[in-house]
DNA sequence: CGCATGTGTGAGAGCGCTCTCTTGACATGG
DNA sequence: CCATGTCAAGAGAGCGCTCTCACACATGCG
């Protein structure tokens, strides 16, 4: 440990000192902070007095170190680039996790390992069992991870559906049928050569974003096509790329369902200089629902995910995997919400 | 406290059961494990070895117990919206944070209040002692939270200079000297009648980058003009009524300079609706140099911060209160740079 | 009235660690 | 040869809390 002490601490007030002015033990101070129903009500009150005149906080560490339990869960955050950075998905995310288990008195402790070593590292935090357990964000499929910390048997819950482990509790949104309704859209607005731009093959929600795509094709009867899927990064750089690539394979395209906003502005900016108009010649839709679809011109039609809702619906699910540790792993699963803009406007509107 | 302990939790690997193996005491290997100078070689090898073998990790909570310190720090944030949820400032600046602390086997404790009475419970929590320190991110002038935990005595470091509570350490970005570069930009692209679009009055980086626009026209000699300036929430919405605003009361002018990148896209939007051309009639430049502004079209000339930068600087800051309570407070700023794109063509380029 | 049963409270052990104090081994000097 | 100093290592207390167990007392039943 690097922390020297050079400063004593601050002490703060003491079972022993509540126990002393209410005129009772250590013990049934306990219980009253507790809420055990096995104190009287003249006693519980004045030990409540004692407590509110003192200002007495239990301390943590002597409460962890005797029921071996933390009160706090981790956040893993193993996302390098990508969407955590580009788009406020972070920060909502963690906002629905902070306001679920706050109201249970449960901390947040942040992990953000970049190195691989800093991987290796906070396995052993984990694994160490100083946290109750453990909330795992966007995982590739190669992170060893979620893996190391399963098998140590730490409540674990991941969000979005992970590529292996499927023994284990998640949060993911309906990705396959928010993609396959945003090209249905675009079917319904007489789009017939419609292409994809794909996030990372490693991703599963990049996965189930094309297999949707391919749903609403070949439920439309227009079929699967490679020529009109190509696969980038989620970021604009990697949008532009795909959509010179479709181009020029397919320049007959009139549609572009892409997985993220970012390749959505990316794909338009490509267009743009194509000269192929927004929506006139191609339209396009997006995934996400980021500040980006709305400010740009035309206005993306994106798919919005309940971004606050799944980072409450983890903690939940890990809040009950913590008090229980036998419980059968769970799925659940949210459902999108196209959010329609001038981007995809439909070529017989009426 | 609500949670239960159904199940008997897994005991780790204790200083004890090492000291066994190695054939020490349980003090020596204290002092292995802590890196003192005090142990012979022969005996640290051993102890080492035996650690290994075991995967001993200490036990934090029994650690705090003694040492009075939580190895953990929190990070507190009070903003409901704006910036924060709007461009990828959050979770850059969580990452700067985060890799200082863990290179000191420090948690991060993430603390969002949301209501009122989180910020009570929040403080609370802090003043107690449950870490040895807080980062304050994005305080607006009415927020009690930071008068009481720096009366609490409690380490603090504030993101972004702090209204009130000026004894404070806090880490900033050079706002004023952002903005008035980003203006003398304008004027030296031949603009002269430059309006400005800024943010909330109770924020001190609205304060100040509308000082630095103000520095930049009266250095010029352009002289500041109340009929030019306009205050929004750094929304798109906000943004777009401020530019309506001022296209209402100044149809001259001839350049914006918007306090955030989501209020410039709100102005273009509205002088692309009033028929005003991006940059030939009307020049504009924003702040943030987040994913928006290289997504508009055109592309937004923008003021980019050093987030991680500040992420780090505020971690270091605090670690060093840590370390000494009675260090005087310090102020880091960082500065800015402008990121040239279209939307502030100059009007004479070579 | 004696015993079983239940209920509120206290005593005390002990969670895993750090840190002071003490001991013991050895080197050095008079 | 003993006094003294130095340094490694151990003994043991105690951080603040929870929780088991024991105990005192009240109540119910045969």
């Amino acid at each position: 440990m690097t922390v020297s002490n050079t400063q004593p601490r601050p002490r703060g007030v003491t079972l022993e000192e509540v126990a002393r002015l209410a005129g009772v033990s250590r013990a049934t101070v306990s219980r009253v902070v507790n809420g055990s129903p096995r104190v009287s009500g003249d006693v519980r009150r004045s030990v409540e007095t004692a407590v509110e005149k003192l200002g007495y906080v239990p301390n943590r560490a002597a409460r962890s170190l005797v029921t071996r339990r933390s009160g706090s869960i981790a956040v893993v955050i193993t996302e390098p680039t990508g969407r955590l950075f580009s788009d406020p998905f972070f920060p909502r995310l963690l906002r629905g996790i902070s306001t679920t288990v706050a109201a249970r008195d449960v901390q947040v402790v942040l992990l953000m390992p970049e190195t691989i070593g800093d991987s290796q590292r906070t396995a052993d935090y984990l694994v160490a069992g100083h946290v109750d357990g453990a909330i795992l964000v966007s995982l590739h499929g190669d992170d060893p991870l979620p893996g190391r910390i399963i098998d140590a048997r730490i409540a674990t819950v991941v969000v979005g559906r992970p590529l292996r482990n499927r023994g284990v509790s998640y949060v993911d949104v309906d990705n396959r049928g928010g993609a396959r309704n945003a090209v249905e859209d675009l079917i319904a607005g007489g789009r017939r050569v419609i292409a994809s731009i794909g996030g990372p093959a490693d991703m599963m929600a990049s996965q189930d974003r094309l297999h949707g795509y391919r749903d609403a094709l070949v439920a439309a009867g227009l079929g699967a096509d490679p020529t009109l899927e190509a696969a980038a990064d989620f970021t604009q750089d990697g949008g532009a790329a795909a959509m010179r690539q479709l181009l020029a394979a397919r320049p007959d395209l009139d549609a572009v369902f892409a997985a993220s906003d970012l390749m959505a502005a990316g794909a338009m900016s490509v267009l743009d200089a194509a000269g192929r108009r927004v929506p006139e010649d191609v339209a396009i839709v997006g995934y996400d629902d980021s500040p980006v679809a709305a400010t740009a011109r035309p206005p993306l039609t994106s798919v919005r995910q309940p971004i606050e809702e799944m980072g409450q619906e983890s903690a939940r699910l890990l809040l009950e995997l913590v008090e229980d540790a036998d419980r059968a792993p769970r799925r659940v699963i949210l459902t999108t919400e196209l959010i329609r803009r001038a981007s995809s406007a439909g070529r017989a509107m009426p």
